[in-house]
DNA sequence: GAGAATAATAACATACTTGTTATCGCAGAT
DNA sequence: ATCTGCGATAACAAGTATGTTATTATTCTC
């Protein structure tokens, strides 16, 4: 399992650092399995809550959130979408060109 | 067509923006998927480049590429990631807590 | 007008994520 | 030991994005 001391501070992804060099696609796609997978497992661990009454909450079945948990999948936008209003998740998509300079955003 | 005025201003997309009110998952997804298209044809026109040019780059067929400016369909992580390779794009995916200072509100 | 290049679309196969049900192992309580 | 709730996994159906080829309309050039 994982170690909840770390689930408190795991934060958000940039794809960029994840592409940065040598990284697989693969990679990225399980790193943001993951990052999914300890945000859902966060709050269920703070909320008390079982997989079930957390399936129940997003609308889905125990076996559902077990495999978000699992993080052996990448989430579709639809599934983080349904992610943030069920559990109150914010998640930003920026896109932004690499050549004309870099975002105020950031 | 689009504009390529509107097309240098385009930004980045912010989930919690567009998911904010009544707004249906669908158009979350059209949303996505009309940034992406948006990037990747002001790519390519800045560039000088035809469908199947940028689709050699990308390591795709001609066809694919028109299906992505089309927009209408919402991309994978893996198409994001293929794009942010080939063209110079970065992408970030920051996932966060509702409210990013104070713990579990909702 | 003929020809070439470009972009859009159709059509189909493939891969992957998700929805769902059933099941299994495990730990706690009685 | 039995029962109950929990979590993980298997297995299958369904929806959707992607890979690919072929085709069509359009525009530009000669």
């Amino acid at each position: 399992m994982t170690k909840l001391s770390e689930l408190r501070t795991a934060g958000d992804i940039r794809a960029e650092d994840l592409a940065d060099d040598g990284i697989r696609a693969e990679q990225i796609r399980t790193a943001l399995a993951h990052a999914v997978a300890l945000r859902v497992l966060a709050y269920r661990v703070e909320h008390g809550l079982s997989q079930t009454a957390l399936a129940r909450q997003l609308g889905m079945q125990q076996p559902a959130v077990a495999r978000l948990e699992a993080g052996d999948h990448e989430p579709t936008f639809s599934t983080l979408e349904r992610l943030a209003r069920g559990l109150g998740i914010e998640f930003h998509i920026d896109i932004t060109p690499a050549t004309s300079g870099l975002r105020d955003t950031a």
